[in-house]
RNA sequence: GGUCCCGUAGCUCAGUUGGAUAGAGCACCAGAUUCCUAAUCUGGGGGCCGCAGGUUCGAAUCCUGCCGGGAUCACCA
């Protein structure tokens, strides 16, 4: 349950109330209404706009509305006071019992605790990582790849429909190379000293396996052949090497995608034919030539008459080839029909996850993606990129040499969990810096570990503590709920409760954000908000958990701080990080 | 030159889609451990939210124009 969106239903009733009764007109938009927190927490437990945003409306100024709306509120049996405050605020106070009680809720919700029903189970398709099948993943592809993994783990949990997807670039200049290079490490495995890998292929190690199962699978018969024999057999064997090396790339961090689409196909198929066909039909494709580049001319320009998208008409400064030299359809124009092919698959709405140096493409694909259909909707989620550091010192990565640090050695060198966490302790858009030295480092500083070791701290309690001073107590989620919760009574224990409830409000305002960052940065207040009430019983020995002598005041303690910790794991498990139970 | 992203404390960044006196961590200073992990906590100083206008009850947040930093710029994917 949501405990905003529930006082907003409690609010609204006791508006329909006044409209009913005449003291406000009848037929009132509640639209821009809010309960939220407030932001100084002296204001109480909610805040509402209510009387402000009506006023205009029941043509009477907000305090007046206020004076009538806070005696109707005062009638709930939740709220304990209420306030008018400064232009119009309405301000109320929870009675402790309902903070109280919202720890039977989150136990018995367990990990769906915070699961919505906003997405009203809408289909929507996330494309991330979508790397070039030519080689592994390097660390830059990690970011994009933990990004949209947990935003897709987030969408879910918010009610939506969520599909999981990977593009596989099968189809471009790029899986040539792939080829050449493959074929290459053929030669060599038949014994030949190829030397140097020539400059323009691809000189990575990882390409020797691939050799040598051509080999095997294929003997001799290519060493003497012209490359037209081989070429088209190598690409989909290549290919296929790649895309499995990607994927025990993903495995490692726990990320399995449900739809790898190849763009292969859609050349195949017509598929690009019937997309194009289709924006023709709508008026945004014709003949023509481009204008050079403004600025920076390249120095093979040379105008030509191709086709084009109209993208002008839409907005944008100039218009997109659809075609290369060689009348090849260009990548935009394949994506144009991937889009196309996703809107037909029944998702409307669409969000692609890709890297900085994409950035310059997002305009065009979503004005595409609007050109295909009135109701469909494309989020592009850049990510910035990840600069890699080693106790203060960059880390270089060269790709050009083949030797760039790759998701593997990231993964291999701090693990999977703390890859994970720490990739979202950025907004997306917002460049990282990654300091392998720190992210492992065991203090406050590291927000992985700080979030990790409040959950580690509770069962430490529930698992040493308090069964060596109640052996008997039944500490399972069922027993812990039926606890006598009402000596829960500190500023510090109702803080604590207040911070657990709002999740279910950061995972919609997540959610609705396409922003997974921001559950990293509400488990690290959840655990501060923990860490110090723990501390608070070094001073004040009755706010311990366990208490000795008073088995009913452990019984309350022990359902808060499992609720709290049941919380911490609902969140990590939307960062698909692993809860740990103790720190080693 | 065009487009996009960023500009908030000395540093690294949050900021609940427009709310009340703008927050956290690091760093600096001063404290807390007979007690469930001090691997933590408490307190303190520190700000023209890049600049200037506009929108309204109300702007760090939305609009416009500048200034500064980064990414990218037919025919690669």
């Amino acid at each position: 349950m949501n405990v905003f969106t529930h006082f907003r239903g409690v609010i609204e009733a006791a508006l329909d109330g006044l409209s009913a009764s005449g003291d406000l007109p009848d037929g009132l938009d509640y639209k821009n209404l809010t309960v939220e927190p407030p932001r100084d927490a002296s204001h109480g437990d909610l805040a509402t706009n209510a009387a402000m945003v009506l006023a205009k409306q029941a043509k009477s100024n907000p305090r007046a509305i206020a004076g009538l709306l806070a005696p109707a509120l005062e009638a709930n049996a939740d709220i304990a006071s209420v306030e008018i405050a400064g232009p119009g605020f309405i301000n109320m106070r929870l009675s402790p019992s309902f903070w109280q009680n919202q720890i039977s809720t989150i136990l018995g919700a367990g990990l769906g605790y915070g699961d919505s029903s906003v997405g009203a189970k809408e289909k929507v398709n996330v494309e991330y990582v979508s790397a070039n099948p030519t080689g592994p993943l390097h660390v830059g592809h990690t970011r994009g790849a933990v990004f949209g993994d947990a935003l897709a783990n987030l969408l879910s949990k918010a009610g939506f429909d969520v599909c999981k997807e990977y593009l596989i670039n099968d189809a471009g200049g790029q899986i040539d190379t792939l080829a050449q290079s493959a074929y290459l490490r053929y030669r060599e495995a038949h014994g030949e000293d190829i030397g140097q890998i020539p400059e323009g292929l691809y000189p990575g190690d990882y390409l020797v396996p691939v050799g040598q199962m051509l080999k095997e699978k294929y003997g001799d018969k290519w060493l003497d052949a012209d490359e037209s024999a081989w070429l088209q057999t190598i690409r989909l064997e290549a290919t296929d090497a790649m895309m499995d090396l990607i994927r025990a790339d993903l495995e490692t961090l726990g990320i399995e995608q449900e739809v790898f689409f190849s763009e292969r196909t859609l050349h195949e198929t017509n598929r690009i034919d019937e997309a194009i066909e289709d924006l023709r039909g709508r008026g945004f494709i014709y003949r023509g030539v481009l204008e050079p580049p403004k600025g920076k001319k390249p120095d093979d320009w040379e105008a030509r008459e191709q086709t084009l998208f109209k993208a002008t008409e839409l907005g944008e400064e100039k218009d997109h080839a659809l075609q290369k030299a060689n009348g090849d359809y260009t990548y935009f124009a394949a994506d144009i029909a991937y889009h196309f092919d996703k809107y037909q698959r029944g998702f409307h709405s669409m969000i692609d996850v890709w890297g900085a140096d994409h950035a310059g493409h997002v305009k065009r694909t979503q004005n595409a993606v609007k050109a295909l259909a009135d109701d469909a909707h494309l989020d592009v989620k850049i990510c910035q990129l990840v600069r890699l550091f080693k106790d203060g010192e960059p880390f270089k990565m060269s790709k050009r040499a083949g030797n760039f640090i790759t998701l593997r050695d990231v993964v291999d060198e701090v693990g999977r969990d703390v890859t994970r966490f720490i990739m979202l302790t950025r907004k997306n858009d917002a460049p990282l810096d990654f300091d392998f030295g720190k992210v492992t480092e065991q203090s406050k500083d590291n927000p992985v570990f700080y979030v990790q070791y409040a959950h580690a701290r509770i069962f430490s309690v529930l698992n040493n503590r308090a069964k060596e001073m109640y052996p008997e107590l039944n500490i399972s989620d069922e027993a812990l709920q039926e606890a006598d919760l009402s000596i829960l009574s500190d500023e510090s224990e109702i803080a604590l409760i207040q911070q657990c409830c709002a999740f279910p409000r950061i995972i919609e305002a997540a959610a609705e954000a396409h922003e997974p960052h921001r559950i990293a940065f509400f488990l690290y207040d959840l655990a501060s908000e923990f860490h110090s009430l723990w501390n608070k019983g070094n001073e004040k020995a009755n706010l311990r958990f366990v208490i000795e002598g008073d088995e009913a005041a452990t019984k309350a303690r022990l359902a808060m701080i499992r609720a709290v910790a049941s919380v911490i794991a609902s969140g990590l498990s939307v960062l698909g990080v692993t809860p740990v139970e103790e720190m080693r």
